[in-house]
Order: C-alpha cells, then sequence, then structure tokens
RNA sequence: GCCGGGGUGGCGAAAUUGGCAUACGCAGCGGACUUAAAAUCCGCCGUCCCGCAAGGGACUUGUGGGUUCAAAUCCCACCCCCGGCACCA
C-alpha cells in the first residue's frame, strides 16, 4: 500500500512537465488556436495572494478542459508591474523599484509554477521592460498621430498625497482609489486619449459581445448615454447667449431661474456690477473646496444680477450661480425648473425662488407641491403645449426649438476623455518632445523606447511636474522636426495604458520589430476565452475596447472587439472585508500548498463556493478536500492490487457517462462546485464496489486532471497511461446511455408528497398511475374519495388532486 | 436615490429554471479497527410534536400577502447584506 505525499508528487511532475515543455505551442505551427487569457496581476512584494490563486485556478482548469477536447490552448502570463501601486511600495520600503520589481516577478513565477498553472513560459510579458514599453510607446505615437491623444488644460482630479492626477475612474467617492484622501481640483495641462470619440461604438457593440452581463451593464452605466434638448437662453442687455442641456424638454415653460457653475466661462462677464464682489468670494471659495466638500447636499449660491429670456413665453429669469451644477456635465449650466427637479426645489426653496408648476400629476388638485414632482404627468400652464402628455410635449417643444433654428435634439454622454499623464516616476516616458518652434512632436520610432532613467530621488515632487524634470540629462535634447534644442515630455502614461495593448503582445513576444505580428495576430485574436474580476468592468475592459478599436481603424488589426468571450469570476473577501495589503488580511496560499499541496489548495478554492460569486474565504472545510484526494489515491492504490478486471455491469457504464456528462457541462459553464460534488459522488460509488473496472478508473483521471493535475497525472502514470494525462482526450459521453433506466417518481395528494415509487424511465402515465394507486401508504390517504385530477410529469411525479 | 446580485440546516453550499428542498463537503454525535491516539471505514445528523421503539404527524428556503394541482423558483409589498453608479441637468 503505498501513500498519497502531495509534495513529493508535485515536485516530481512540475519538474517533468518543464523538461518535457508539454505546455509550450508553438504558436506558428498549431491547428486549433485557443487564447486563455487571465489578468495579469501586479506582481506585488507579498506575492500572489488567495484571490489570485482563486480566480487564475479558475481560468487554469477552463485551459486544461478545453485543451484536452482538442484545442491548441495558448496560456501565457505576464505582469503588469508598472504604476502608482508599486512606486508607493517602494516608497514605503525605501526599494527602488527597478530593484523591487524584478525580484518580486520571480517570486511570482515561482508561486505559478508551484500551483500548477499550464503557463506558456516562453511568452512572458512584462509591462516594465523596455522592450515592451517600446510599444506601448510606440501605441502612444499612433494615437498621438491619429489625433486622439492630446494635450490640453483641464481641471483635473488631484491626489495631494499621491502628489498626481488621477483619471475620474481612480477616484472613489471623491477619494483616491489608492490613499483614500481626499481629492482636490487643479487646471492643468494634461495628456487625454480621446475615448470619447468612440462612445456611440462602445455603447453599440456592447449589445452584440459575448460578455457576462453584470460588465456590459456596468460599462452601461459608466458611459451613461442620455437624451434630450440643447438650447439657450439670450442673456438680457448682452450679445451672450447661456447654453444648456435638458432631458426634460417638457418642463422648459417651468424655469424660474437658471444656474451656473462657478467654473463656468460667461460667470464674470455677464455679472452685474452690484453682485461683482458677492460673486467673486463664492467662487473662490468654491473652487477651494475639496470634492467631498462640494458634494455636501446643503444648497449654496448666489445671483449674479443678471437675467436670461426664455424664448418660449418671454419670461424674465434670474441668472444663480451654485456648486451644485458641475462644470464637467452638460454645459455647465442649467435651466432650473424647481417644481420637477428635486435639486432645483431645495435651491429654489433655499433662496425664495418661485415654484412653477408646468407637470400635474395624476391627482393634482392645483395646490403647491411640497417636494418636487420628477415623473411625467399631463403638461399644464405650457401656451400650446397645455394638455398633452410629457413625451408627446417634449417631442413637439424640441421640434419647434428645431424649426426656429434655437435648439436641437441632443444626445450626451457621461463617459469623458481618459486622462494619461502622470506626475510621477514609474511608467512609461510619455514619447513626445516640446519644441519652441514646433511644438509637440513625436519621438521618431526608431529611436524607441524613450528610456526611463534610474533616478534615484523618484519621490513624486508634488509640483505637478514628475521626478523626471529634475533630470537634465532626460530633459533637454533636440527637436527631431527642426533640430533646435528642445525639452522632452516628464510625465508618464498611466498603467491601464500598459494593460490596455498586453493580450497583443503575448503571442508575438518573440519580436523585436514590431509589437504584434500580422499572421500570428490573425491566427490568435481575438482572445478566446478571458476571465477576470469585475472590479475592471470599467477600467481595463473599457480602455481595452478602445484601443482596439483605435488600432482596428488605424489599419493595425482586422477586428474591433479585444475579446471574444469574458466571464466574470467573483471576489474572495475575507471576514467581510476585501482582501488588501494595507488591511493585513492578507491570506498566503504558499502555506497551504505546503500543508497540504498545490492540488488540494486548487480543489478546494473552486469546491467552497460559486467561481462567479467568490466570498468569505475560510479554510474550514479543506480537510474534506484533502480526504477526497486521499480517497482517489488509496481507490487506485486498491485498483492496481486487485486481481483481474470484472466485467463493467450496464448499470456501471450508464453511471459513468452521467457524470462524464455532468462534470463537461459543468467546466464548460465555470461551474466547478457542482462539478467537483459530482467526481466526489462517482468515486464514493466506485469506492463501494469490490473491484475496478479499468475505464471507471481512466474516467475518474480523466475528469478529476484540470482540478488536481498533479496526483492525477501521477495516478496516470502508475495505472501505465501515456504521457500525459493533460495530453490526453477529455472523456465523451453518450446522451442515451448517460440517461436513467429506472427513475423515482414522487405521488403525492394535493401537492404533499406521500410516497415514492420506482418506475421505469419514460413510463406512460397510465402505467405510472397505476403503479402509484398500488402504493399503500397512497392508499391511505385517497381512501374513498374521487380524484378531480392527476397531474402527471413524466420521469418525476404524480399529483392526486382530491377534494380536501 | 437609481441599476445589478443575493438572503436556503450549526457552517460552505446544491436544486435539471415551477415538479421529492437541503446533493456534495465541513463541523458534531454514535460505532468498528487500535493497548491507545492519529489515519481510515460504517451509521446518524433541518425544526417541533406523539411514541420505549419500529414508526407516524405537522412545519420549514429573510418577512407578509397572492397566483397555481404544485413556489426556494413567478407576481405584489416590505426588511437586511454585497457590488456598481450618483447633485449627470
Amino acid at each position: 500500500m503505498t501513500r498519497y505525499d502531495p509534495q513529493a508528487v508535485e515536485a516530481k511532475w512540475r519538474d517533468h512537465w518543464a523538461e518535457t515543455g508539454i505546455y509550450e505551442i508553438d504558436v506558428r505551427a498549431v491547428e486549433r488556436p485557443f487564447f486563455n487569457l487571465m489578468m495579469f496581476p501586479y506582481p506585488s512584494a507579498e506575492g500572489l495572494h488567495i484571490g489570485n490563486v482563486f480566480a487564475f485556478t479558475g481560468v487554469d482548469i477552463f485551459g486544461r478542459f478545453t485543451a484536452m477536447q482538442g484545442h491548441d490552448v495558448f496560456e501565457p502570463f505576464g505582469y503588469d508591474a508598472f504604476g502608482i501601486h508599486s512606486e508607493n511600495f517602494a516608497l514605503k520600503q525605501n526599494t527602488h523599484p527597478m530593484t523591487l520589481i524584478p525580484s518580486n516577478i520571480s517570486n511570482f513565477r515561482g508561486q505559478m509554477k508551484q500551483l500548477g498553472m499550464r503557463i506558456d513560459w516562453g511568452h512572458e510579458v512584462d509591462t516594465t521592460d523596455p522592450a515592451y514599453y517600446r510599444w506601448t510607446q510606440w501605441l502612444f505615437l499612433q494615437l498621438f498621430k491619429q489625433g486622439l491623444a492630446e494635450k490640453r488644460s483641464a481641471p483635473v482630479n488631484w491626489c495631494p498625497s499621491c502628489k498626481t492626477v488621477l483619471a475620474d475612474e481612480q477616484v472613489i467617492d471623491g477619494r483616491c482609489e489608492r490613499c483614500s484622501t481626499e481629492i482636490t481640483h487643479r487646471d492643468l495641462e494634461q495628456w487625454f486619449l480621446k475615448i470619447t470619440d468612440y462612445t456611440e461604438r462602445l455603447l453599440e457593440n456592447l449589445d452584440s459581445i459575448d460578455w457576462s452581463p453584470i460588465v456590459k451593464t456596468a460599462q452601461r452605466n459608466w458611459i451613461g448615454r442620455s437624451e434630450g434638448l440643447e438650447t439657450s437662453f439670450a442673456v438680457e442687455g448682452t450679445s451672450e447667449t447661456l447654453t444648456f442641456f435638458t432631458t426634460r424638454p417638457d418642463t422648459i415653460f417651468g424655469v424660474t431661474f437658471m444656474v451656473l457653475a462657478p467654473e463656468h466661462t460667461l460667470v464674470s462677464q455677464i455679472t452685474a456690477l452690484e453682485q461683482k464682489d458677492a460673486v467673486d468670494s463664492y467662487v473662490s471659495s468654491a473652487m477651494a473646496k475639496t470634492a467631498i466638500d462640494r458634494q455636501q447636499m446643503e444648497r449654496t449660491g448666489v445671483f449674479t444680477g443678471a437675467y436670461a429670456t426664455n424664448p418660449l413665453n418671454a419670461e424674465r429669469i434670474p441668472i444663480w450661480i451654485g456648486d451644485y451644477v458641475l462644470s464637467t456635465v452638460g454645459t455647465g449650466a442649467i435651466m432650473a425648473v424647481p417644481a420637477h427637479d428635486t435639486r432645483d426645489f431645495d435651491f429654489a426653496r433655499k433662496f425664495g425662488l418661485p415654484i412653477k408648476v408646468v407637470v400635474a400629476p395624476p391627482d393634482w388638485s392645483g395646490d403647491d407641491f411640497e417636494e418636487a414632482y420628477t415623473e411625467q404627468g399631463t403638461i399644464v400652464n405650457s401656451g400650446e403645449f397645455n394638455g398633452m402628455a410629457s413625451d408627446e410635449a417634449s417631442e413637439a417643444i424640441v421640434k419647434k426649438l428645431e424649426r426656429d433654428g434655437t435648439g436641437e435634439h441632443k444626445v450626451t454622454y457621461r463617459l469623458r476623455d481618459w486622462l494619461i499623464s502622470r506626475q510621477r516616476y514609474w511608467g512609461p516616458p510619455i514619447p513626445i518632445i516640446h519644441c519652441p518652434d514646433c511644438g509637440p512632436v513625436a519621438v521618431p520610432e526608431d529611436q524607441l523606447p524613450v528610456e526611463l532613467p534610474y533616478v534615484e530621488e523618484f519621490r513624486p515632487t508634488g509640483t505637478a511636474e514628475s521626478p523626471l524634470a529634475l533630470v537634465e540629462s532626460f530633459v533637454n535634447t533636440t527637436c527631431p522636426e527642426c533640430g533646435k534644442n528642445a525639452k522632452r515630455e516628464t510625465d508618464v502614461s498611466d498603467t491601464f495604458l500598459d494593460s490596455s495593448w498586453y493580450f497583443l503582445r503575448y503571442p508575438s513576444t518573440s519580436f523585436d520589430d514590431r509589437p504584434f505580428d500580422a499572421e500570428l495576430t490573425k491566427k490568435w485574436l481575438p482572445v478566446s476565452n478571458y476571465i477576470g474580476g469585475k472590479e475592471h468592468s470599467v477600467l481595463h475592459l473599457l480602455y481595452s475596447r478602445f484601443i482596439t478599436m483605435a488600432l482596428h481603424d488605424m489599419g493595425h488589426l482586422p477586428f474591433e472587439e479585444p475579446y471574444e468571450r469574458f466571464r466574470a469570476h467573483g471576489v474572495l473577501i475575507l471576514e467581510g472585508a476585501k482582501i488588501s495589503k494595507s488591511r493585513g488580511n492578507v491570506v498566503n496560499p504558499d502555506d497551504y500548498v505546503a500543508s497540504h499541496g498545490a492540488d488540494t489548495l486548487r480543489t478546494y478554492l473552486m469546491f467552497s463556493g460559486r467561481y462567479d460569486e467568490g466570498g468569505d474565504f475560510s479554510d474550514k472545510g479543506i480537510e474534506g478536500v484533502y480526504r477526497f484526494l486521499h480517497r482517489a489515491w488509496d481507490l487506485v492504490d486498491r485498483y492496481r492490487r486487485q486481481d483481474g478486471e470484472p466485467e463493467l455491469p450496464e448499470e456501471a457504464e450508464r453511471l459513468r457517462h452521467r457524470v462524464i456528462r455532468k462534470v463537461t457541462l459543468d467546466v464548460a459553464g465555470l461551474k466547478f462546485n457542482t462539478a467537483i460534488a459530482a467526481l466526489m459522488e462517482f468515486s464514493n460509488e466506485l469506492q463501494r464496489r469490490p473491484a475496478l473496472h479499468a475505464t471507471e478508473v481512466r474516467t475518474l483521471l480523466l475528469l478529476l486532471a484540470p482540478f488536481a493535475p498533479y496526483v492525477t497525472e501521477d495516478l496516470w502514470e502508475q495505472i501505465g497511461g501515456e504521457y500525459s494525462i493533460h495530453q490526453q482526450a477529455w472523456p465523451a459521453y453518450d446522451d442515451e446511455l448517460a440517461m436513467l433506466l429506472e427513475v423515482e417518481v414522487a405521488v403525492q395528494i394535493n401537492g404533499k408528497t406521500r410516497d415514492v415509487i420506482n418506475a421505469a424511465a419514460g413510463s406512460d402515465e397510465d402505467v405510472v398511475v397505476e403503479l402509484a394507486k398500488q402504493s399503500e401508504r397512497v392508499q391511505r390517504y385517497l381512501g374513498e374519495r374521487p380524484v378531480v385530477k392527476t397531474i402527471f410529469v413524466p420521469d418525476r411525479l404524480v399529483n392526486f388532486v382530491i377534494k380536501p
């Protein structure tokens, strides 16, 4: 009798797999390419955490399953190692990122190998490698040349702690995503990528791509399409007009004032002399507030002394300033309809402005409102539009203004351009040279990469300039166009630019003269299967779609959506809290690999809950899975020592087909927990047998192989299987054989189960009813009472309905 | 506030999408093996009631109502948890 020793088994096969290269594929030669992608991680100093292992294991199981089904599965791995996260950690540790990152990477690589991932290590990607970021810079230049990258002054999110600007997506509830410091605003020159040129396509394609609905919904929300009217009111006594957008054109007769954002460009021009001081001081205090302060629901504002005219009813409309109107939304100005908008209602109440009802609620008595009525209704107090329904009136009002040439139907979006410049050290330098005569000029492509110099003092300066600005040898250069002295751009680009194209690089890592080879790209992309966390719904997943579309339009890619299929996995939490280094609640997977083995950890993580839901991690049940693998070992051990081989009875063969079907369908649908449960049941059943048939043992090992790759490889060898189990065909099943011959049928009286009888599968109603009526228990309940109705569900139940 | 996802034994969770609720596993209890323990194996294990027992009965999927022969599943109202969006005009 031998004993299962995970450490010995795993060490043995880890080496053997590496020697025989069974997970490496010839990206050129193979015939049934399947690109199985996992989200590359940021290689932190602490190593992989349990959440990473959970995520990657699911991808790996799916990859192994797909490979056994005959596909040439390419499963690469890489490191998203640039960015604020790495840099902040390096600062904290007082280590230079250039020394920290390589050791983190080798740690991650070692862990992934331990975990038994079928990674093709011949195609690693490291975003901090000049051989990689050279092409990130190339990508930036292509966008620049298309007019999709531009530097402009804009109010930006500023994190006073990280001392850098942040993209909108990196601001969570007015705080920095990384350090939770309250965000302030600054007006700075920044590089933007014009993702808004692609808004409509990013939104439209969502209808046709095979992605988890939850991610599609998040992207739709983020893009935030809204339809309405854009029009303008003339400012009295000037030649200026105030343009605004509204989704409720039907309420335009209810406008009783207008409100401008404090940053609105016309504020100083229209403010009346006597209000100037009040306006100035309001504006400067509003600008000084943090984002969170400005989100206070307390209504503040000040009258400008100016008036506009509502052209529809010639009413005189006072113009106010208030910080509840955001400069970045719409035009930064609104028509205020206090009767039908809660924000305007509060403002009007506070400053004693009139409230005029123009949309009557269904049972309106004509009284003043106690709160804003924001639903649709019947139009009143609106001249020729009275009596119409809201939607009808909206349409009519837009049409009228369009006829007059003073307004138009418009679609606006919440999505704004992607701010990619960072005033930090740890990123790829933006490859631009600023020439006093020629303006911003692209670094010629043959001079890429613009290498990130080693800088001892890489701490952020806080001056709105990157630490690179202090490195004279880096900054000073000559203009590639006119040869005059010029200065390099010193900002680096956002990490999300690095990750927006890494999947394109994987098949082509051997090329140093192009980012991705056309032929290989055609063969391997778009990505066949991408599995990752939902937390990237609106960041990475939206950016990489945009970059793919842009590259497609420039003729570099034959497709415009990067991922054929995307599935979101759940997030593991720990004792109700998100797992994070800052919380110190990191569970180290290495401990479990050491105590139980990678096979047990993998199988346990997949068994203990739904892959798409994640949940609270606890190791409470890990012993059960450990025992299960031991049982599988002992089962094979017993099989090897048994004398001869029994016949395989039909019932056993049918069971085998049922299990294959169950596991096949479950793994294909990423329902790993129920697949493992089915395998446990199967092995429990086999354990009851006096002797085992080779087919049964082989089936169990093959089905278990994606979950527990090491132990199944070893057992496969023990039973004389051809190396490697991971290169064998996935067992086939036959639907006919997978059917049960005999089924249990519930017999109910008035919907309550009173007995369960056995019947041949597929029996007709009269046969089953006859059997059911023979049951003593059933007869006891039926007695003399007549059956009013009989419900028959084939192979499931009979229900006799009787009068109570 | 809006949009998603969820609430099932002591615990992690299943349930072919309206058809035997609690599969699989953990923990617990009892037993076998052992000098003993570990490991392993076998049995029990939703709650309450009747019964010494075999057994029988009632109830049970966050709460309350409804539809149906039949509801964890569908509908209405409400409570709680998680995620996303949010002064978005």
